[in-house]
RNA sequence: GGGCGUAUAGCUCAGAUGGUUAGAGCGCAGCUCUGAUAAAGCUGAGGUCCGUGGUUCGAGUCCACGUACGCCCA
C-alpha cells in the first residue's frame, strides 16, 4: 500500500534520503553490485583543500556525480575516488595568516617542521569540510569519514599514536603523519591526497624521466618575484595575477659624457630600478629629436615620434581591455612630452639624428655613487666581467629584436630610449648578456635592497616611499624632469595580491622542447563542448608556452628530488624514488626515515656524486610547482609504480571534467605533459599516452546579473546557503540543464540579510566555518522547481493519492499495452523517446539535451496525459474496469521509469518517489532507485505515428482556443460545430481519430470533416518570392504590389493545382501553384484559422440551449472552487445552495441538475431565498448568483 | 599590439543554403481553464536585427570599413 503523499518539502526530503542511504549503505551496495564488471574510468581533478566549498565548485561535482551514477546504473565498475589538492603556496598563505607569520624569516623561526605540520592539518580539516559538503550534494564517492580526517589533523605534530578507521573500514594505529602519508592507498580506499608519499614519489619518477632525457636544467634568469612570498612565479601563475594599478612613473635625464649640457631622456614606471641602471637601449632605425629646453638650455635626445604622442589615449577613453579595468577616476590624463617641456618654459627643436648614430655614446648614471655600481664584475660579481663595473658600462646600445623580429625598443609610450637594468628585467637581462655588460641585481629574497645601495639598503622595492626617495635624490642631482601617476596592467601575486618585482634568481626548469609530442597527444583527445575549441586552445598554449619553471623557494610542497654537488653547481642528479635515495644516501637517512618526504625532514639526506666520487651532494631547498602534484594523478592514484596491471585497467580515464577557463595552461597542461613524458619510453603511439579520452569543460558560475561573485564583498554563495535554501535537486538540475559552454547565472546572495538555515541538527545562523548565513535568491532555481520538480511531484502525488483510494496493486496482472487506449500507448511511446535520448546523450556527456527532453516529456505528461485522463482515475471503483486499471498501470510505469531515468540527475526526489512507488509494495525490487538498471527504450512500445497523431490533435485544440479567445467565447460555453480541412490524408485521419478528445478539449458538439472551407472563408494570395525571384527578377516589385488586387476568380485554379496566366502592368506572367501562397480569412458566423496545412473553422453562433449548458458548467466550476476553498477531501459529499434573481440560472440548474450533482459529488442542489453572509458571489453566464455548500 | 569570437524584444538567447508579417523562454498586461498543480492555455504590448557603405529583384543573413563587448596571447 502506498503512503499518502503530501506537500513535497524538498529540502527536508533530501535530508531524510541522505539518512536512508547512510543507514542502509546503499552506495556500498552499488559498488559491490558493479564490481568486476566492464569498467568506466573517471579521473577526478583534485579540489584545493584549503577553503570550504562554494556553489561554483558544485557545478563540476554535479557532472562528476551524475555521469558516475549513470554509468553505475549501466552496470559499469568504477573507482569512485575523489581527490584533494594539498600542497603549495595557497595553503602556506592561509596558514601564515592563521599563525600571524608575515615573512619567510618568521616561518624559519617558527620552525619549518611546525609550519609544514600546520599545513597538513589545515588540508585535512578542509578535506573533512569539503567531504561533508559533497555528501550533502549527493555526490557519491568513496569518502573518508570526516571525523576520522579531523582525528588525523589533531594528531599531526604530536608523538601520540592515533587509531584511524579508513573508508574501507580497516583500522590502523600509528603516528598521525605516518597514517596521513598513506591516505588513498588501495587497501584503505578513500580520497587521494596529493601530499601522499605515493603521489610525491610518482612525481619523482616523472622528473627522473625528464632528467634522463636531459630536460632538467637550472636557469639563471630574471623572474617575477613576490617579496612577501619570497618566491618566483611561473608563467602560469603570472597569467592569473594581472591587475590594473598605478605607479609613479618618472622622466629622468642622463648626462651624456663629453657633451656639455646634453642628456638622454629616459622614462620608467619602476623608479627603484634606476639604482641598477647599466645601459640605455635605442632603436637604431628610429629618428631621435634633439630638443633644447628654454629653461636651462639643456639639450635632450628622445624619439621624435614621442614629442606629441598622446600617451595611453585609447586607454583613457576605453580602459585596459576588461570591463573592470576602466581608467582610474583620480588619475589625470597623461601629458605629451611636448606639453611637459612647454609647461617648463618652452623648447626649440634642434634637428634629428638616427638611433644608430647614438649607439656607443657614454653617459653618467643616476646613482653611480653606489658601491653596487662601482663593484667590479657587477653585483653579484660575474667572474668573466671583472674588467668592468656598472659605471663603466653606461653607454647607449642597440635594443635589437626579439625572436619574432619585433624591435625591443619602439616609439610610443616611453621616450624611445629604454633604461636597461640587467638585474631587474627579463629583456634587460638578455640584452646584458648579448652586450657583455654587467648586471646589478639589487633585491634580496624579501624584496628589499641588499647591502651596497646606500640609503636604499633595506628598503622595500615596491614601497611608495622608495620611489619618493628616488625622486628626492634625482631632484638633488638635477636629473629629475617630471613625475606622473601612470596606470597600467602589472603582474601581482595571484593569491596575496602583492605587486611582483623582477629579480635575478636561480630556478629549476623543465626544457619543454618536446612540446610537439604533447601536441600529438592532445590531438588524440575529444574536447567537449565542441563550441569552445578546446583542442585548438590547448595546442595554442603548448605552442606558445615557455620552459616550465618547477621550483619555488618555499616550504610546503613536493620536495624536488634534485641533489647538487656542493663543489660544482653543474653536477646535479635527479632521484627517482625513495628506495633509490636510501641506496644512495651517505648521510642523514636515519634521521629522515619514518618522516614524509617533505621539507625539512628530507633536506638533510646527503648522497655522493656519481661523476665526482667522494664529493657530497645536497638536495636543493626548493619545493615543486603544485601543478606537478595534480598532473601526476593518472599514474599515482592508479598505482602505476606498484601495481602496473591495475594501472593498465584504468588508464586512460574515460572522462575528465573541470571548469575550463584557466585549466588549459594549468591542470590540462600538466596532465598532458606528465603523461606524455611518463609514457615516452613505453610507447610511440600518441593514443597510448593520453591520460584521458574525453574532456568535458564547463564555464563559470556567476550571479544573476552575470557578474563574478567574490568572497571579499559577500556576494559569493556558500554551498550550505544554497543547499538549505534552494534545495540540492534544484541546484543539480540548474547545473545539468545549463549548456556547459556558457556561464551559469546562478543566483544572488544578499549579504545584508542574514537568515538561519534549517538543518537536521537544528537551526544554524552560521556555516561550520563561522560565516553568517545569508539569504540567497535565484530565479533560475525557482524556474527549475516550477518547471520540473513541482510538476513531477504533483504527478506522483496525483497517482499515489488516487491509487490509495482504489487499492491499486502495482503487482497485479497487466492489461496488455495493445489493449490500452491510444492515449496510454501515446505516453508510453513518448517515454521510450526520452529513454532513447538518454541512451544517446548521456554516454556522449551531453546531459543538458537529456534534461531538455525530460522537461518536454514531463510537460506532455502533466498537461496532456494526466489532465486528459483525470476522469479515468476518479470514477467509482469497479474491479472489472480494465480501462481504469490500464490508466493506473500506464501512469505507474511512466512514473517508475522516469524515476530511474532521472535518478542520476536528481537523486533525492527520485529516491523518495521510488521508495513509495516500488519498494513499499515489492520486497524483491532493488532497495534503492540507484541500485536499479538504467531503463532501456523498448522498441515495441515506440510508435512515432501516435506522436504525430496527437500532435495534430493538439494543434487543432490550440487553434480552437485561439479562435475562442479572439471571439471572446469562453470554453465552458459549448459551441455547435467545428469544420476542418487538411492538406494531407494523414492529418484528416488523425483528427477524425481523436475527434472525441478535440470535442472535449474545445467543448464543441460536433466535428465535421470538409474537403475545403471555401464557403466559410475567403482567400488572399501572396507571391512566393523564393520561386518567383529567380524567374522574374526585377518584376518582383510589381508582382508583390499587384497580385493581392487580382480578382480571386482568376487565381482560383491555383488552389486546385493548375497553372494560370495573367497580365500585370503589361507584363504577361505564368504562375504555378508553387508560385503563390494562399491564406484564409473568415466569413460571418464562423471563425477560421490554419497552421501546418490544417485549416479549421468554428461556429460562433450561440443558442439558448447552449447558453444554459454553459451556465451549468459555470455553476460546477464555482462549486468546485468552494470545495477547494473549504479544503474538502476529493471523496467528500456535499449539499449545494444557491440564490439568484435570474431565471436563466434557475432554468439551467434545473435542466442540468443531475450533471451538476455528479460533477460536484452533491447530494442536493437547493434554491434558497436568502443567502448567508459567507455565501460566495459568482457570475453564471452573464448573471449574478450567490452559492454556498455544506459537507454532508 | 596580435589572433579569435560576439552584437537580434526589458532579460537570456534561436534565427542551414539570402525570400514575404524576425521567433522562443522568462518578465509585464489581459482573458480562459482547473476535484493533483506553487500549474497550464491563449491573446497583447514590447525590435533602428550595433552603425555606415556595398553586392542583389530582395540582406538580420553575404562583403568592406567602423564601433562596442568577450576570450586567448604578448
Amino acid at each position: 500500500m502506498f503512503e499518502k503523499v503530501n506537500e513535497a518539502n524538498f529540502i527536508q526530503g533530501e535530508h531524510s534520503v541522505l539518512k536512508f542511504w547512510d543507514e542502509n549503505s546503499i552506495f556500498d551496495k552499488l559498488r559491490e553490485q558493479v564490481k568486476g564488471n566492464d569498467r568506466w574510468s573517471f579521473l577526478d581533478g583534485p579540489i584545493t583543500a584549503n577553503n570550504p566549498m562554494g556553489v561554483h565548485h558544485a557545478w563540476g561535482r554535479t557532472y562528476k556525480d551524475t555521469y558516475q551514477r549513470f554509468n553505475a546504473m549501466m552496470g559499469k565498475d568504477q573507482r569512485f575516488q575523489n581527490g584533494f589538492d594539498c600542497q603549495g603556496l595557497w595553503v602556506e598563505v592561509e596558514v601564515e595568516k592563521e599563525l600571524g607569520l608575515g615573512t619567510k624569516t618568521a616561518i624559519n623561526e617558527y620552525g619549518i617542521d611546525n609550519f609544514v605540520n600546520e599545513c597538513k592539518k589545515r588540508v585535512l580539516r578542509f578535506a573533512a569540510r569539503q567531504t561533508e559538503q559533497s555528501v550533502r550534494l549527493g555526490y557519491w564517492m568513496d569518502w573518508d569519514d570526516p571525523d576520522e580526517l579531523r582525528k588525523l589533523a589533531a594528531g599531526i605534530g604530536t608523538d601520540d599514536d592515533v587509531t584511524y578507521k579508513s573508508a574501507a573500514g580497516k583500522e590502523e594505529t600509528d603516528k598521525a603523519h605516518r597514517l596521513v602519508e598513506r591516505l588513498g592507498n588501495p587497501e584503505w580506499g578513500g580520497s587521494y591526497f596529493t601530499f601522499s608519499t605515493e603521489n610525491n614519489e610518482t612525481i619523482w619518477t616523472f622528473l627522473k624521466k625528464c632528467f634522463e632525457r636531459g630536460k632538467i636544467y637550472q636557469g639563471h634568469d630574471v623572474m617575477p618575484w613576490s617579496g612577501r612570498g619570497g618566491s618566483a612565479y611561473s608563467q602560469m601563475e603570472i597569467a592569473e595575477g594581472r591587475k590594473l594599478t598605478t605607479h609613479k612613473s618618472v622622466f629622468v635625464r642622463f648626462p651624456i659624457r663629453g657633451r656639455d649640457n646634453e642628456f638622454l631622456l629616459v622614462w620608467t614606471t619602476t623608479p627603484w630600478t634606476l639604482t641598477s641602471n647599466v645601459a640605455c637601449a635605442v632603436n637604431t632605425e628610429l629618428d631621435y629629436i634633439k630638443l633644447q629646453a628654454k629653461r636651462d638650455d639643456a639639450v635632450y635626445y628622445f624619439a621624435k615620434d614621442n614629442l606629441n604622442f598622446q600617451r595611453l589615449a585609447t586607454e583613457f577613453k576605453e580602459g585596459f581591455g576588461r570591463p573592470e579595468w576602466k581608467w582610474p577616476k583620480d588619475v589625470p590624463k597623461l601629458k605629451t612630452i611636448g606639453q611637459i617641456f612647454k609647461e617648463q618654459g618652452g623648447f626649440e627643436e634642434r634637428g634629428t639624428i638616427k638611433g644608430a648614430e647614438m649607439v656607443g655614446w657614454e653617459y653618467d648614471g643616476p646613482f653611480d655613487e653606489l658601491l653596487a655600481q662601482q663593484q667590479s664584475g657587477g653585483f653579484p660579481i660575474d667572474d668573466k666581467l671583472m674588467d668592468r663595473n656598472g659605471v663603466s658600462c653606461h653607454r647607449v646600445i642597440d635594443g635589437g629584436r626579439d625572436s619574432r623580429g619585433n624591435a625591443h625598443v619602439v616609439a610610443g609610450e616611453g621616450t624611445g630610449i629604454v633604461h636597461t637594468a640587467p638585474g631587474c628585467g627579463d629583456i634587460d637581462h638578455t640584452l646584458g648578456v648579448v652586450h657583455g655588460i654587467v648586471g646589478i641585481a639589487p633585491l634580496k629574497e624579501n624584496g628589499c635592497y641588499d647591502e651596497g645601495f646606500g640609503d636604499f639598503t633595506g628598503r622595500e622595492a615596491i614601497s611608495p616611499d622608495t620611489a619618493e626617495l628616488v625622486f628626492e635624490k634625482l631632484r638633488e642631482k638635477g636629473l629629475l624632469v617630471a613625475v606622473e601617476t601612470y596606470p597600467h596592467i602589472y603582474p601581482h601575486c595571484w593569491r596575496t595580491g602583492d605587486e611582483l618585482v623582477f629579480r635575478l634568481v636561480d630556478e629549476w626548469f623543465i626544457d619543454m622542447d618536446w612540446r610537439e609530442e604533447i601536441k600529438d597527444v592532445t590531438r588524440q583527445i575529444r574536447w567537449l563542448p565542441e563550441s569552445i575549441d578546446g583542442q585548438d586552445r590547448e595546442v595554442e598554449w603548448l605552442s606558445n608556452m615557455g620552459n616550465w619553471m618547477i621550483s619555488k623557494k618555499r616550504f610546503w610542497g613536493l620536495a624536488l628530488p634534485i641533489w647538487v654537488n656542493e663543489n660544482d653547481p653543474k653536477d646535479f642528479e635527479v632521484i627517482g624514488n625513495l628506495a633509490e635515495l636510501k641506496e644512495r644516501a651517505v648521510e642523514g637517512w636515519d634521521d629522515f626515515e619514518g618522516n614524509t618526504p617533505h621539507r625539512p625532514w628530507v633536506d638533510n639526506v646527503v648522497i655522493e656524486s656519481t661523476k665526482n666520487p667522494g664529493q657530497k651532494m645536497h638536495r636543493i631547498q626548493d619545493v615543486g610547482n603544485p601543478w606537478l602534484d595534480a598532473g601526476i594523478v593518472p599514474f599515482s592514484t592508479m598505482h602505476y609504480n606498484h601495481d602496473h596491471d591495475e594501472w593498465r585497467k584504468w588508464y586512460p580515464a574515460d572522462l575528465v571534467t573541470e571548469c575550463f577557463p584557466g585549466q588549459f595552461r594549468n591542470w590540462f597542461y600538466s596532465l598532458l605533459s606528465l603523461s606524455t613524458m611518463m609514457r615516452y619510453d613505453e610507447t610511440d603511439d600518441a593514443k597510448e599516452k593520453r591520460p584521458f579520452k574525453t574532456l568535458l569543460g564547463h564555464r563559470l558560475v556567476q550571479n544573476e546579473q552575470g557578474e563574478a561573485m567574490h568572497k571579499s564583498d559577500g556576494t559569493a554563495i556558500w554551498f550550505e546557503e544554497a543547499a538549505e535554501q534552494l534545495g540540492v535537486d534544484t541546484m543539480r538540475w540548474m547545473y545539468l540543464s545549463q549548456p556547459p559552454a556558457s556561464d551559469l547565472r546562478f543566483g544572488t546572495r544578499h549579504p545584508d540579510e542574514p537568515v538561519p538555515l534549517q538543518t537536521p541538527d537544528g537551526e544554524v545562523s552560521e556555516t561550520a566555518d563561522g560565516f553568517t548565513t545569508c539569504k540567497v535568491t535565484s530565479q533560475p532555481a525557482d524556474e527549475v522547481r516550477r518547471r520540473l520538480l513541482i510538476p513531477l511531484w504533483n504527478s506522483y502525488a496525483f497517482f499515489v493519492n488516487y491509487a490509495r483510494l482504489d487499492d491499486f496493486d502495482p503487482n497485479g496482472e497487466e492489461v496488455p499495452v495493445a489493449d490500452r487506449p491510444e492515449i496510454d500507448r501515446w505516453i508510453l511511446s513518448n517515454l521510450q523517446s526520452v529513454l532513447e535520448v538518454a541512451q544517446s546523450e548521456m554516454p556522449n556527456y551531453n546531459v543538458a539535451d537529456f534534461c531538455r527532453a525530460a522537461e518536454a516529456f514531463l510537460d506532455d505528461l502533466t498537461n496532456w496525459y494526466i489532465r486528459r485522463n483525470r476522469r479515468r482515475f476518479w470514477r467509482s471503483k469497479d474491479a472489472s474496469d480494465t480501462d481504469k486499471t490500464a490508466a493506473y498501470q500506464t501512469l505507474y510505469t511512466v512514473l517508475v521509469t522516469l524515476c530511474k531515468a532521472l535518478a542520476p540527475c536528481i537523486p533525492f526526489m527520485t529516491e523518495r518517489m521510488y521508495q513509495n512507488l516500488v519498494t513499499s509494495s515489492n520486497s524483491d525490487a532493488p532497495q534503492s532507485v540507484h541500485l536499479c538498471d538504467y531503463p532501456q527504450p523498448d522498441a515495441e512500445l515506440l510508435d512515432p505515428t501516435l506522436n504525430t497523431r496527437t500532435a495534430t490533435a493538439q494543434l487543432v485544440v490550440k487553434l480552437g482556443h485561439k479562435l475562442r479567445e479572439e471571439k471572446n467565447l469562453r470554453v465552458r460555453l459549448p459551441l455547435a460545430e467545428l469544420q476542418f480541412a487538411c492538406a494531407s490524408e494523414e492529418q484528416r485521419a488523425a483528427i477524425k481519430h481523436l475527434s472525441e478528445v478535440i470535442r472535449e478539449e474545445l467543448n464543441i458538439k460536433q466535428l465535421t470533416s470538409a474537403d475545403n472551407l471555401d464557403d466559410l472563408v475567403s482567400y488572399s494570395y501572396k507571391p512566393n518570392l523564393k520561386t518567383l525571384g529567380p524567374k522574374y527578377g526585377k518584376l518582383l516589385g510589381i508582382i508583390r504590389k499587384e497580385l493581392p488586387n487580382v480578382d480571386g476568380a482568376i487565381l482560383a485554379p491555383l488552389r486546385n493545382g493548375e497553372n494560370i496566366t495573367l497580365t500585370l502592368n503589361g507584363n504577361e506572367l505564368e504562375l504555378g501553384p508553387d508560385d503563390v501562397m494562399i491564406s484564409t480569412e473568415q466569413a460571418t458566423d464562423w471563425s477560421c484559422a490554419d497552421e501546418n496545412g490544417v485549416q479549421i473553422a468554428i461556429s460562433t453562433v450561440t443558442t439558448p440551449e447552449l447558453e444554459r449548458e454553459g451556465m451549468s458548467r459555470d455553476f460546477v466550476r464555482q462549486v468546485q472552487q468552494l470545495r477547494k476553498d473549504a479544503d474538502l477531501d476529493i471523496q467528500d459529499r456535499i449539499r449545494v445552495f444557491f440564490n439568484t434573481e435570474d431565471e436563466e440560472v434557475v432554468a439551467a440548474v434545473t435542466e442540468w441538475d443531475q450533471y451538476i450533482r455528479d460533477e460536484t459529488l452533491a447530494d442536493s442542489i437547493s434554491q434558497v431565498d436568502t443567502a448567508p453572509e459567507n455565501a460566495s458571489a459568482v457570475t453564471i453566464g452573464n448573471a449574478k448568483a450567490r452559492i454556498w455548500i455544506e459537507r454532508v
